[in-house]
DNA sequence: GATCATCTTGAAAGCGTTGTCATGAATGGG
DNA sequence: CCCATTCATGACAACGCTTTCAAGATGATC
């Protein structure tokens, strides 16, 4: 074993056969007769023949490799759907390569070019702001995989789960257990997931002939400070409430932090319901009541639906949906 | 703009100059006339060139990738640490390949033999169970970062905190509190920074002249869910404590579940600390009191000195350390 | 105006593979 | 045992770029 590296063109050498030989035997292209076959298994033990996938990029056209663009790689949800991208593309020979794009459409497209200058194979767009024409462009070279939008174009695949629907489920739940007064802590502005929740919130209340008051309908960015803040905000206004929906569940933690700073207990005092089901919202005291994203589900199906479309099959509809999770953050009003 | 690919001959050819010449304007690595230079510019522009940087991998012997050995993306932890990896290499054209070893040196082998073959020009390895043999035979041909142990030898640079000094001041800070009956819920066996913890919990109770009881000592395994296991046993054996130190955040938040789920209180009836700090940590109701490890810091370090020692400076030393951060989650004992 | 150093440029040889094509060997049918 | 296939193999030209190397152009010097 050791750290010089070795050639195909060595091993083709050391193995007394020409480098075409190894090639086929490293791929499977070709029948090639036992006895090369194990002489050229003997030499690349003994060089510790490693092939050179750049090389073999170059030669091939196929990088074996899938750019996934998110947009934050240390947050819990993009965290998961990235291990579900990894379990996805296991065994199947390509590597993912992340890039974030910040939430910025401009770093995005640059990420993107980057991306495709590295000649990755296919493209997973995890969400984000880029435009549908951008994608589509993309999509004239290389498949593209893209979660959180409709999108039907040639090339382009993708996945989107009804935000209003989930949402307008969390608001009936709190409703059916006698809230009527419920806050709505927003999402990140101009985020169409964002505005999807808060529809789905409004729906929810009109269908229950409940009006929508404005005042508690708060701005926040997902981020577990804002969650903070909308809250303080809620209780410096003094605006009724005996729920609280927030649009994801890092907000649901800030506004639980809050209440909890205030005295105000949940779920006897208060009400709390989340979105997409963090691998913490279960260990939250108490475990928080949200609506479940299948992240994990959502990157192994767009990284299994681009393997399939690279190998030229058709790829099957994965059956993904949003689904309530009631725990013990919400009760009963009585 | 259109979607079919230039490649650097073609921009040779419509600006009537050679294929090297382009190349020296791209990189930089000669003068050239300033005519031949705009012609090349606007020929770039207008066939929407973007270098192949495969191609120039293989051309250069140098691929701008560096790979990155973590344990698993999606956890807190190693997520906040890509960041850092992912800013320290930000404008520098370095682009990082993660690859995941989840806990087990023969996959991390793996990844590592994975990621040598797409010819990264250096690695970075956040702890993990690798032997350090293996990183000095890699080594040989890259530069090598690691973090989470000591390792001098050639070409490998490694960034150590001491963990058990940390620990020590943890448990000490409980033990100023008045408290005695301290458990701790120990890391996943095995890691040496778990025995680090551990280690330094007994110095602190041997240093205050407490006995160590061998039942305030549980095992877990980093989980949140291990954190609710060590709790109920604890419990369960009805061995009076008083605080509870656990090796990381994780399972101090699992311990704090356990705790609420029984209506134990904290702080009011035990005193909680952890260890990492994780960005939730301080959104815990109560926040929790824990140790710092400056993850975000450590990945972008790592990335720096990679960077430095690949454009043949020598590298900084950065000041890291884990800082004691005391929040609501502990109390004096009356 | 001749000589020599300095700039600018192009030709061409890689980089380590793959994949096409041609060739000689082996196989099978009659 | 001969001819037509099929098999197994090697030579060689890509892939898109970098990087010598050498030569032509330019300019400075006396």
């Amino acid at each position: 074993m050791q750290a010089k590296i070795s050639t195909l063109e060595q091993v083709a050498r050391e193995a007394g056969v020409s480098p075409s030989t190894v090639s086929r035997i490293l791929n499977g292209t070709a029948a090639v007769k036992d006895s090369k076959r194990e002489a050229v298994e003997r030499a690349i033990n003994k060089l510790n023949y490693q092939p050179n996938r750049v090389a073999q990029a170059l030669a091939s056209g196929r990088s074996m490799t899938i750019g996934v663009l998110t947009q934050n790689i240390a947050s819990p949800f993009y965290g998961e759907c990235l291990e579900g991208v990894e379990k996805g593309l296991a065994g199947t020979g390509y590597t993912p390569i992340f890039a974030n794009g910040h939430w910025d459409a401009k770093e995005e497209a640059h990420r993107i070019a980057l991306l495709a200058s590295r000649q990755v194979d296919g493209l997973i767009v995890l969400t984000g702001g880029m435009l549908d024409e951008a994608l589509v462009h993309q999509a004239a070279r290389i498949p593209v995989v893209v979660t959180g939008r409709q999108l039907d174009a040639a090339n382009v695949y993708s996945f989107w789960l009804d935000d209003r629907a989930a949402a307008r489920e969390a608001t009936a739940y709190l409703i059916s257990l006698g809230h009527h007064q419920i806050a709505h802590i927003c999402g990140a502005p101009g985020h169409p997931d964002s505005e999807e929740r808060q529809a789905g919130y409004k729906d929810a209340l009109a269908a229950a002939g409940i009006a929508i008051d404005p005042r508690l309908i708060v701005q926040g960015e997902y981020s577990e400070v804002s969650g903070v803040v909308a809250v303080s905000q809620l209780l410096s206004d003094r605006i009724p409430f005996t729920a609280i929906f927030a649009a994801n569940d890092q907000m649901a933690l800030g506004a639980r932090l809050g209440l909890y700073q205030r005295g105000i207990r949940v779920p006897e005092d208060v009400s709390l319901v989340g979105f997409d089901d963090l691998p913490y919202s279960s260990y939250m005291a108490p475990p928080l009541t949200t609506v479940r994203q299948p992240a994990f589900e959502i990157g192994m199906a767009a990284a299994q639906t681009l393997v399939s479309v690279l190998s030229g099959q058709t790829p099957q509809r994965p059956d993904l949906r949003l689904e309530l999770i009631t725990r013990d953050s919400t009760r009963r009003l009585r």
